[in-house]
DNA sequence: CCGGTAAATTGACTGATGTCGATGGGTCGA
DNA sequence: TCGACCCATCGACATCAGTCAATTTACCGG
């Protein structure tokens, strides 16, 4: 719902072009999936993960080189943000990336 | 310098493929840049700026409803990461978005 | 120069976040 | 049933990050 703002002011500097094009909401909600990104670890993680089309959690720890609580709360980051999901398989958790949210955060940056 | 596992361990039920693809460094720069995007307030200031070409810090103040310190704080965050370069004109500073920066993020999710 | 304006910097405060040890809840093999 | 194993959760702690009032720096017009 672009709001275009009047400004005819022309005079005062800077004009118009403020069509506000992300409300909070929306600007909420991808920031999520993108701040789930921000932090070296997770990155490395998502990265592993989408590389291998699925990975067992536990081998995410020793790639990581982090505690298993820690690597556990950057999975549950990551799932929270939609990115990844995880899949209980006996004893094991097996994650693997939500191709179209992936997509959806490349498309928000075209 | 990607760490092969040996993984013969095939009985332990995870094996191989744990190519490390992103060595620390690089993931923190990326994450670095993700970061930015990580907040809503600075998602849409980057949007805003996106979407205009250029834009004068003065008009990004209403647009987000902050403070002036506040607004000053996410364009130097952005600007950190590599994403806006901002050129002073008189006494004005436009902001506008790096175009390569975008595609190389954009790229990462590819 | 001087006063006014734009933006950056500083300082302080609060809330969010990354990290880990300890614990708990499932799941399997013996 | 028991123990071992995987993973999630909790509690605690230290650090970081977002915010703003106050101040400083830079620039302009007169």
């Amino acid at each position: 719902m672009r709001k275009m703002i009047t400004a005819l002011a022309g005079a005062e500097c800077c004009a118009s072009l403020l069509t506000v094009q992300l409300d909070l909401v929306d600007a909420t909600e991808l920031a999520h999936a993108y701040a789930a990104l921000g932090d070296p670890v997770r990155l490395r993680l998502f990265s592993l993960i989408a590389n291998a089309g699925e990975v067992c959690a536990c081998d995410l720890l020793d790639a990581v080189q982090k505690s298993q609580p820690t690597v556990s709360h950057h999975t549950k980051t990551l799932a929270d943000a939609g990115l990844i999901v995880g899949e209980k398989r006996g004893r094991w958790v097996w994650w693997s990336v939500v191709p179209q949210r992936v997509a959806a955060l490349r498309a928000a940056l075209a």
